[in-house]
DNA sequence: CGAGACCGGGTAACTAGCCT
DNA sequence: AGGCTAGTTACCCGGTCTCG
């Protein structure tokens, strides 16, 4: 008798099939079927990692002793048993690794996280995942909403009028009924023809994240037998902050994430109330001192590494980038070039961009021009290069060392 | 000889510039 | 103004190398 992929899942107690395709969005269709050929199985069993082994071995109650290889010899007999494994697996493609290592470090056991401790600071992801699984499954949809916090970036936005905070506070608020009724609202008022799906609201670092999936822009699919019309999805996260009175917003479309969190805000609140992005100002000669700080720096935190700059002195007055691609500090390239040519680092408004190099990543930093008025700038920083801790430290050292508060370059706007 | 470290290529996310 | 393309960058996978 042939069970189908369903009937599998359900008899081991994993998953059923909507939450693989739905909640983690992974496509199923031809897995099935591949996971059932000749050696297929087998040949996943070697390619497994020993962590990855001890692992399997633990949550399925086999023999934890012996060499790696005795071990995935009694996995392969397992056969079934290891299904949801591959997609787990599957699942964590491309799935950040510290979004996997922080939620892990929460909910795993001391010595399972040993388990899967590859050195100091490393861990074997897929081992995680595997544990993370075996402890609660449903945990899984949490790893793909967190991971995505970690790998885009946010506008910063506040409110607009200062509001008294309300007595119950946004937690409560923040219930899932209420959160649906308000994007049916949207959705109605839009009348795009398009649903805004809540898929989830958690509390991490003191904020609200709340998920939302929401169809995009017209797109299709080939499949066999033709075209499947239908929309790109986006994912829609706002992390509000201090009581819903700031929200970070991560999206694809510029105003409609914006519109739900006013209605969010509004309801809250109970009054109309809007977000603009925040905007903190840094004075020009903050950011001359800064850059001098900066080209001098040799070693440190924070070095220098790419210039671009608008009307350089070179005849025609062409814009000029100089940068070092093995992010070696440009310092001296500067000092000579304009020992040789002429200044250009002295005019602030003819800096398109610089690039510093933080905990081994280049981070571009814009200085935008406060419409208006002579010498303010706002200081923005390509955010996403880092992720969610290193961008708090990063925006910590400049705020702290060099008295410059940096914003994310992402930004929202009504239409 | 097998398990784990190392490295090259691929993937995803974002920016800037061009085109309609 | 909005969409598309090419460029930039970090991270991840999988194959190869190395060490016990």
């Amino acid at each position: 008798m042939t069970q189908t992929f369903a009937e599998v899942m359900e008899r081991l107690g994993a998953p059923p099939p909507a939450f693989w395709e739905n909640d983690l969005e992974m496509g199923l269709e031809h897995f099935f079927a591949r996971s059932r050929r000749d050696g297929f199985m087998d040949e996943w069993v070697s390619r497994r990692t020993g962590r990855q082994v001890n692992v399997l071995c633990m949550n399925l109650g086999l023999d934890g002793a012996g060499s790696v290889r005795s071990k995935k010899d009694s996995l392969r007999s397992c056969d079934d048993e290891l299904l949801p494994y591959l997609l787990v697996d599957q699942f964590a493609k491309y799935k950040s690794k510290i979004a996997t290592i922080d939620f892990a470090k929460g909910v795993l056991a001391d010595d399972v996280l040993e388990t899967c401790r590859k050195n100091e600071e490393d861990f074997d992801t897929t081992a995680l995942l595997f544990a993370i699984y075996h402890n609660s499954w449903s945990d899984l949809r949490l790893v793909f909403h967190l991971d995505k916090i970690h790998k885009s970036g946010f506008a910063r936005m506040k409110l607009k009028d200062m509001v008294r905070r309300p007595r119950r506070n946004f937690e409560e608020f923040l219930q899932p009924e209420t959160v649906k009724e308000i994007l049916d609202a949207f959705d109605k008022a839009k009348g795009d023809g398009r649903t805004s799906e809540f898929k989830n609201v958690v509390i991490h670092n003191g904020h609200h994240l709340v998920f939302i999936r929401r169809a995009e822009r017209p797109d299709l699919v080939l499949r066999a037998g033709g075209v499947v019309h239908g929309y790109r999805p986006e994912w829609i996260i706002l992390d509000f902050a201090d009581g819903a009175k700031r929200v970070n917003i991560s999206s694809v479309s510029v105003s409609i994430p914006l519109e739900i969190a006013n209605r969010l805000a509004s309801g809250y609140f109970g009054r109309s109330c809007e977000y603009e992005n925040e905007s903190k100002v840094t004075y020009a000669k903050q950011l001359e001192r800064f850059l001098d700080i900066l080209r001098k720096q040799k070693t440190g935190e924070l070095l220098l590494v790419e210039v671009v700059v608008l009307n350089s002195p070179l005849e025609g007055s062409p814009k000029i980038k100089i940068t070092d691609p093995d992010s070696h500090p440009i310092g001296d390239a500067i000092g000579h070039f304009e020992k040789a040519v002429g200044g250009i680092l002295s005019e602030i408004e003819n800096i398109e961009s610089i690039k510093v190099y933080y905990r081994k990543k280049r981070v571009s930093l814009i200085f935008e021009k406060v419409e208006g008025a002579d010498d303010e700038y706002v200081v923005r920083y390509s955010d996403h290069r880092l992720n969610a801790m290193e961008r708090r430290s990063f925006e910590d050292h400049l705020r702290d060392v060099h008295g410059i508060p940096v914003l994310s370059t992402e930004k929202r706007f009504k239409r």
